[in-house]
DNA sequence: AATGAATGAGTCTTCATTCAT
DNA sequence: TATGAATGAAGACTCATTCAT
């Protein structure tokens, strides 16, 4: 899958359009979730859309966009989740702030297949692994930054590569659960790990 | 020790085919590491190796193979790596040791540009990515066993689940800094926040 | 004279349609001056001539047709451009009568870029090609005999067969200039060369 | 017919290469000679070539490739056919010479009724106008060369100007016989039209 | 055993044309 | 009558894999 250059596609009346969109970005994770990366054509999500492959080129430049496009949405999801949190939270303390950010994304990971396809999908474009990872260290820096607002004795102030690290650890942690062992997404003892880890993440640290 | 793959790997060695193995898994660690996935064709292998395509297929049944075999490996060398460090380090003291393990990943990783386009080609593969989350896995068990034996006091024992999240957690760190700021790979502050995330993970937790 | 095409014509003029057909004629020549046949598409086209791919329909049964009605009125204004120069010009002389050809036709190409894109587009419908040709071959009729009835001494009678001959050949060295060396077009030596040609052409033979 | 960037194939050892690629471009003027560019298509050729489609791209990296490499075998028949009739003729006399000429051009076209449709599908590629207008250039120019070395006193200097002018009226004329009337290619009387045209045209001029 | 020419299913993408609204 | 969403046949090109030599 290379990257082609963008081109511009005219959107008719943003009505209709909307629906033929979601319609082929549903069939897109689904295809994904079932299969993977195989069999995940242009073809094959134009006809489980129940459009015509012509159709689906009337939407999206290229196959690449309509990945984008799904990438995007998930971020902007997970973004806005993040600040729900953060601004309906303002009264809970740091523990119980940092459990729910872990939750959160917990919850996010097992709800759906696809996101796992997704990932893989992914790996390939370098544009959105960058996007990705930088939303997420946005993410991870927005609630240390509340942590330490919270209460600055206990935590450390964050960094550009602490949030990197985080970030990564985090995510990354889930990833490769999702992958191997995705009911452990589910149990409480993983979780308790997760929030230990990120907790001490974000604790100041006695000097070693 | 490479062999032909899926040949139920009748005798350890068969003469001269471990060159030509040797040779084509070479080539294509090499084609991946420049231009990744783009050109990364059997028949540009089969080239860069300095055999025909026809060779190429006597040694392995299909490309998957080729992949799988690499990846063995690299697990391989991964595990001899860590036990190395295990029985060399008896005297180490347990913070040495974990500085220790993570330097060593870390070395692994920043040394070749491979490594990030193996990873992403490999993802589609569920066999593989199975096989390298349970190695991970069973090397941070023995890391984190040998750390309980250092100093039992300090250190919790390890868990299915807690390894889980510790390989996924550390990996994973590695794996999004890797495409998305290798160069922090060899930043030393990136070093200690995963120095400190690994201590913390696996000391013996107060009552929070 | 534009109608609609292959409707068999059936009365001079219909009301409003001529606007639309024009517009949308237009928009072809601009299209095909800009970026020739790249990106030229029904769809640009209307969308261009201000309308909508169904209304472009409604007044052209298919893309041909357009290029035919385009083609069909390049050729009735050349050959109204022919008669008038003939008409208006009852006391010239030949020489400034084949001067007067010469440069009016290479007026007409050097001015628009789009001539250009037509001849290639066109170059695959052989009725087209018959039909342009015919037409230049019946203007250089009118000019042969004009010429033989201004000086019936010094010019030779024109043949069907010479008219071929000398249409292709102004035609023709004007054609790939064109594509050539556009440049060259405006060169008064390559006008005066042409001059030259068709003078020589046109002229009595000696016997040789 | 974009242009895409060449790129290398290497051919094995020229020996059955040959014959392939020989075979695929026989294929391809028998392609073009019935149904000129429609149904031109890789697949066809690949097709009627006998082979398949991938064996057409193991020789030509894309389409137009392979109508490039027609152009330039025609191309280079042309200069040799030129040459040969040059050297050849060391002792004929210029009005013969031209007459050579002229029927030597004319053999050429009427022989192969691909070359009508080989002139259509070049129009698409600037570089293929390109070269084969310079090659015509160049032999007017040899020719004409060597016409004022037989009789410096009749015949004028040939200019760059001149033999553009040259060529393509030459070349021009009987191209669009070629579409229109090729019957008359064969003529006796339409090849007097021509070598009188190009007497005339190469004749040191009397002031006007 | 080695070679590499040949294969062809499969992939993305384009665009003339139709037709329900 | 106008619209533009939808269609889908068709085309260029890729690449894992086979097999005759």
């Amino acid at each position: 899958m290379p990257q082609p250059i963008e081109k511009k596609r005219k959107f008719p009346h943003q009505k209709r359009a909307h629906k033929t969109i979601d319609e082929i970005l549903e069939a897109t994770a689904q295809l994904l979730e079932r299969g993977g990366k195989a069999g995940f054509t242009t073809n094959h999500i134009a006809r489980r859309a129940g459009y015509s492959i012509g159709t689906l080129y009337r939407y999206f430049p290229h196959k690449l966009a309509i990945m984008r496009e799904m990438a995007d949405s998930e971020l902007r999801q997970q973004e806005a989740a993040a600040r729900t949190l953060l601004e309906g939270t303002g009264a809970l303390d740091a523990d119980e702030l940092i459990r729910g950010v872990v939750r959160s994304i917990l919850q996010r990971f097992s709800r759906s297949r696809a996101r796992k396809s997704i990932l893989s999908a992914l790996i390939d474009d370098a544009e959105l692994v960058a996007r990705t990872n930088e939303t997420h260290r946005r993410i991870m820096h927005m609630f240390h930054t509340r942590l330490v607002e919270i209460d600055p004795a206990r935590f450390r102030r964050p960094t550009e590569i602490s949030c990197l690290a985080l970030s990564g650890a985090l995510l990354g942690s889930i990833r490769s659960t999702l992958f191997y062992e995705p009911q452990s997404l589910k149990d409480p003892e993983y979780e308790r790990e997760l929030v230990a880890m990120v907790t001490h993440f974000v604790s100041a640290r006695e000097p070693t």
